[in-house]
This record gives structure tokens, C-alpha cells and sequence, in this order.
DNA sequence: GGGACATAG
DNA sequence: GATTCTATGTCCC
């Protein structure tokens, strides 16, 4: 038999695992990562997950007990986490025919050849990407997209199989086995309340979900679920996507490391926002037709509750950044009040459109969006820091103290000259 | 077309 | 005292 199969690499608690690959003496501990603003655990090592330590538990609950339980806490450093992706992602490439790149950790690739080649392949895979990066994968391989997350997930939960789990290599009273006994939860897709709605109706195990009727579940659920019973069954429903769809939005919103609680900083949290939303549209290749500006409290502050937002039609497409930082200073107005205390704010751009698909007429452009400022406010950026450059930030100098807290961060090793690691021979 | 909701990573 | 950010898809009006 030589069909073509589906892999899925996933690497292990990606975010701890590139903290380890710099540091590994955090090897064999319990280790975190911590969301922006040090807010809450993103990522757990093993040993954090056997602790009971939970995604989405907030970090101040944890701090205090941290020493005495030997719990280390990592800011997100998403310029390290970026860089290590690409490098995996890369190296995958090399391993399908075709690769769709999922996340930020997990791939997709399609296999040939006999099972025992594909399962002798995605050993290599896990070979390779430990060898050449550091980075322990786990690697699921079965006719269909669903199934081979399920054999990725039985391959992370056994570590007799040593990585590697390949639907047609197992014996099927095995994976039936497995099924029977995984909660209908376990299978990518279906999370709490679908979760509770299919227990309702006597559906608990991946193996009574297979065993459903497909078409019925499509009309008392979705067709999503549908294909998902499809899939399960070793229909494949889901196509690869190996070419990544231009986005249809963009959002760039942040929670303050203290509140916000002036008009006045608000137009500079907007000003700051709207300049980073104008690099990821240059580096996307994108322009904007709308822009959302939004503010909000705490939705743990009960006393002051207030959502802020304002859309504006902008007067074209466009990615320039003095633009939509004009927009996006005077969207806001007259809806934020001074003595609020803002939690968090963002910038929303809809109405997405390639660069240069609508060439505006030269009557419309202005001088300053044919120079593609905000590609080259990126740039500057990226080699001297955000704080290096700005439009209208006359004397803002030094960090804003609204700006993100990250306290627990790791260097830059991968990114900054300035933070590569220091190597001594004794 | 848009808001509410669900899901994922 | 403190609780992420981003993107998509479906349902339903």
C-alpha cells in the first residue's frame, strides 16, 4: 500500500521548549510562560501540567508559591519564539510533497510511500528537528487531518512510541481501544460546550462520535462537526491549505501594565497602536479600507465598566501610517473620558486588500504614502527598538508607563546582536 | 451584512 | 491589586 498519508509535526510545549533550547537548565523543571503582560500561563513544561498548573491561570496566583515549588515563570519573547518557528518550519519543508504551516508549531505535511516508510520518515523528522534546532516534536501521521492530530495526541501521552504515531502502522483494536477511552473533548474541534451539547445526547468517546451518523449530526449540530465524523472515519474533508490566505483583518490591541486613565494618553496609546498596525500591514503587503479603534476596562472591574469604539471608513485603501495614525487619534474622541480606568485598547483594520491592487490615482495619493513609511518604520524598529522612532511623539523618550510589562524575559538570542548568547572555554 | 458565539493555538 | 492576543468559521437575524 503506498497512499498518501497526512503528518502533523507539533512541537512539545513549544513556547518552554524554545526557552530550554537557551537555557537548558531548565531541563527536567517546571517551567511557564507567561501571556503579554505577564497576565497568565500560555505554555507548561510536563512537569508544570503535573503540578496541576492550568493554562489561563492568572500569574498572580501562582507567584507567591513559585520558589518553594521550584516553578520558573518566562515572559512571552515572541521574537525568539518567531525566529525558531521559521527554522523549523523550514526544515520540515523538506519532509512533504506539500506543507500547510498551521501555527507557530505545527505543521502539516503529506507523505508517501509504504506505512512503514512514512513512519520511518516522520522518526527522521523528529531526528532532524531535535538535532538541528533543539526542539522535541511529536509526530502524528493517518489518512485524514483530524485523525492525525488524534495519533499526534496519543503520540505526545505515550512515551513508549517515542514521538512518533502512525494510524496505519497501529493495530486498529489498539487505536478502537484508545478511542473507546479518550474523551469526545480530545478531538480537534470540539472543546467544552460542543463538548456538554454531545454528552447530552449519549456521545462521550472519540469512538461514539465515529460511530455517529454523520449526516443527522450535520442537521441537529454543523456541518463542521459533520465533516469532523467524516474525518474520523478516514474521509478526508479538510483540505491541506499549502497556500497561506492574505488575512481579512488585522487587530493590534494590548493590556496596559497600569491603566489608562486620560484622554490625553489614550491619543497616545492610539498613535503607538495605529504605527504598529501600519508595520504589519507593510510587511503583509496590505492596505486598509477601515479602521476599528476600541478601549475597555477591566471585565474584573465591576464598578467601571466602559467599551469604548468607533469605526471610521478611511479615505481610501491605504497602509500609511500618518493616515491611519491621524484616523485613529481622532476616532476616539469625546468617547473616552478622563478618571476611566482603560485596561486595554486596540486598533482593528478591515476592508484588507493587497498593496497596490487599486492603484489610487497620483490626485489622491499623498506625498508620504508613495514612500512606504510604515515598511521602513518597521525596519528602523527592528534594528533600534520601538522607542526609537514614532510619528507625534514629541519628548516621549523613555517607555510609556502604560506599556506591556514583560519581567521575566529571556535575551533576544536569535534576534539581537545585543542579547546573542556569551560562550566561555575554560 | 453584522453580531453573538465557539474554537484554536 | 493583579486575569493574552489574534484569527477564523458558523449560525441566525
Amino acid at each position: 500500500m503506498t497512499d498518501s498519508r497526512i503528518a502533523l509535526v507539533d512541537v512539545n510545549s513549544f513556547y518552554v521548549s524554545c526557552e530550554r533550547v537557551f537555557d537548558p537548565s531548565l531541563e527536567g523543571r517546571p517551567v511557564v510562560v507567561l501571556s503579554n503582560n505577564d497576565g497568565c500561563v500560555v505554555a507548561r513544561s510536563n512537569e508544570a501540567k503535573a503540578l496541576g498548573i492550568e493554562n489561563g491561570t492568572p500569574w498572580f496566583k501562582l507567584a507567591a508559591d513559585a520558589d518553594r515549588i521550584g516553578l520558573v515563570a518566562k515572559s512571552s519573547n515572541y521574537e525568539l519564539y518567531g525566529d525558531l518557528s521559521e527554522r523549523c518550519m523550514r526544515l520540515l519543508s523538506r519532509y512533504g510533497s506539500a506543507q500547510e504551516i498551521y501555527s507557530i508549531d505545527e505543521s502539516f505535511l503529506t507523505l508517501s510511500g509504504t506505512p512503514e516508510e512514512q513512519h520511518r520518515t516522520a522518526r527522521e523528522i523528529k531526528r532532524v528537528v531535535a538535532r538541528n534546532t533543539g526542539l522535541p516534536v511529536c509526530v502524528g501521521v493517518a489518512p485524514t487531518k483530524t485523525l492525525a492530530k488524534f495519533m499526534n495526541r496519543i503520540a505526545k501521552q505515550n512515551a513508549h512510541l517515542g514521538g512518533v504515531c502512525t494510524y496505519d502502522t497501529m493495530p486498529p483494536g489498539d487505536t478502537e481501544n484508545i478511542m473507546s477511552r479518550v474523551p469526545v473533548t480530545g478531538i480537534w474541534g470540539i472543546a467544552g460546550r460542543l463538548g456538554k451539547r454531545l454528552n447530552g445526547i449519549g456521545i462521550f468517546t472519540v469512538a461514539d462520535l465515529k460511530a455517529s451518523d454523520p449526516v443527522a449530526m450535520r442537521k441537529k449540530f454543523s456541518v463542521v462537526l459533520q465533516r469532523t465524523i467524516l474525518e474520523l472515519n478516514g474521509i478526508p474533508c479538510i483540505p491541506l491549505e499549502t497556500e497561506r490566505a492574505s488575512k481579512e483583518q488585522m487587530i493590534f490591541s494590548r493590556s496596559f501594565a497600569t491603566p489608562v486613565t486620560t484622554a490625553a494618553r489614550m491619543r497616545e496609546v492610539m498613535s503607538l497602536y495605529a504605527q504598529q498596525a501600519a508595520i504589519r500591514l507593510a510587511k503583509d503587503e496590505q492596505q486598509a479600507a477601515i479602521m476599528t479603534c476600541f478601549a475597555g476596562t477591566s471585565h474584573f472591574n465591576e464598578k467601571a465598566s466602559s467599551f469604548p469604539s468607533a469605526t471610521v471608513k478611511l479615505p481610501g485603501p491605504t497602509a500609511d501610517p500618518v493616515i491611519l495614525t491621524k484616523a485613529a487619534v481622532a476616532a476616539l474622541d469625546g468617547q473616552v473620558y478622563d478618571g476611566v480606568p482603560y485596561a486595554r485598547a486596540g486598533v482593528m483594520l478591515t476592508g484588507l486588500s493587497p498593496a497596490g491592487a487599486q492603484p489610487q490615482l497620483p490626485s489622491f495619493a499623498t506625498a508620504h504614502e508613495e514612500k512606504n513609511i510604515g515598511a521602513l518604520l518597521g525596519k528602523v524598529m527592528d534594528r533600534y527598538g520601538t522607542a526609537a522612532i514614532g510619528l507625534g511623539r514629541a519628548g516621549m523618550t523613555v517607555a510609556p508607563d502604560w506599556q506591556m510589562k514583560r519581567e521575566r524575559m529571556s535575551p533576544r538570542y536569535t534576534t539581537e546582536w545585543d542579547d546573542l548568547p556569551v560562550v566561555r572555554a575554560n
